[in-house]
DNA sequence: TGATAAAAATGATTTAAATCATATAATTAT
DNA sequence: ATAATTATATGATTTAAATCATTTTTATCA
């Protein structure tokens, strides 16, 4: 897939990236970074699968996004301290383009349209993260974090839509925001509507329709 | 307050600014841009207070944010489609410099310094966001409401914090993301416990640091 | 100014979701 | 393979916060 990188940085700086890039891999379960880590810069996923999370106040941990190959990672400790307390683990073997900090900065200020670009993405990251601020039921947000599993790791196969990497009752709480029990208990009740189906691990998607109707259901209009 | 374009925009880039420009003058209750409205451009406050909020799926407002002199203002409805049902009411007259889209975007990808600049003030608004996703007991948020308006619209007098503006409690609840009911308790014990007083609409901080740490509680560690 | 509306306060009741308690199935390690 | 650990499933109980109901206070405007 199509990185980032290759739509938008200048063939010039594309040049200078190929001299100061480097590439490292890591197995599952290994952490990419996490908290607090000195020596942060950006990683472009080439191939795999990575969750990233971080820690709640009251110890738990908070998936924030999965990724896969073409997108951005470490993006989110920019802006504040690096002590933010975020992670990457490792669902899938990847292998990355890491950018040190400093090489990326150089690049976005001498590079205007990259520099742009990037504005932009992270615009959108703004966007995106503010539309989770509002608060549903969970039923709700388990629908959403299904949703968004698929829409990272699923494809389509014959009649269904299937996930390739399902993740876990627990992984789908920390998406959600709420217990593992009550994400059971959600995806039972999708199961029982049609919407989902599942047997051990994989989840397929029945109704894709109907998730998505769930997960983000419509407007109401305001009261009064 | 200095602006975000007095510090990063360069001298040559202001003067294109200055022809392009457009002052407009709002009063208290006008809405400033809202959902969906067409011929979008960016703000910059230049005197006044204004709320920033948007719509939730249940009908009800969600306050996302209170902005003063040398804000920026409807750069969140940036990356995505215009629809993004967000709005921008003022509290206290203001004035703002109108920046049209077409112009905002001439000027960030020709000057890559501001570019950068802007970057990272996206990616620092969305590292914001991310930390407001956590979710915290009310009586938490509610104090993190009554915070975030202290550093919105706060100042010190002699040996207390007041808010120039004090929020109604209804919107404190849409801050927080709770009922105005709950706001009313979770007042009412932080005036017992010392931590604020109010009389009428105004507030006082008593205890500052006691306030910033309910709002933002201590990590605990991991269990196991 | 008094009338009317809106905001704040407080109590009673309901409810969604967390927590607690176990049981069963599925992995992983020995 | 068998044991040990981890993940999933489900029922019972508790709890935080929403909702409903009503009163008091404060602001608004004819």
């Amino acid at each position: 897939m199509l990185s980032f990188i290759d739509k938008y940085l200048s063939k010039e700086w594309k040049e200078y990236l190929n001299i100061h890039k480097e590439l490292k891999a890591y197995k599952k379960n290994e952490i990419i970074f996490h908290a607090g880590e000195e020596g942060h810069g950006l990683y472009v996923i080439l191939s795999g699968k990575v969750k990233v999370s971080y820690l709640q106040f009251n110890g738990s941990e908070r998936l924030i996004r999965l990724a896969t190959s073409g997108e951005l990672l470490g993006h989110r400790a920019f802006g504040g301290n690096w002590e933010y307390p975020i992670s990457a683990l490792v669902l899938e073997d990847v292998e990355v383009l890491y950018i040190p900090l400093k090489v990326f900065e150089t690049m976005v200020k001498a590079d205007a349209n990259f520099s742009f670009h990037m504005m932009m993405f992270f615009a959108e990251e703004l966007r995106k993260s503010e539309a989770k601020i509002k608060h549903y039921p969970v039923k709700n947000l388990v629908a959403r974090a299904v949703l968004d599993n698929y829409r990272a790791f699923g494809f389509v196969e014959e009649s269904d839509s299937k996930i390739d990497h399902t993740l876990s009752r627990r992984d789908y709480a920390s998406m959600a925001g709420t217990t593992y029990e009550t994400v059971v208990r959600s995806l039972a009740q999708m199961k029982k509507d049609q919407i989902i189906d599942f047997e051990g691990k994989s989840i397929h998607i029945l109704d894709l329709d109907k998730l998505q109707n769930l997960a983000h259901p419509p407007y109401k209009k305001a009261k009064k």
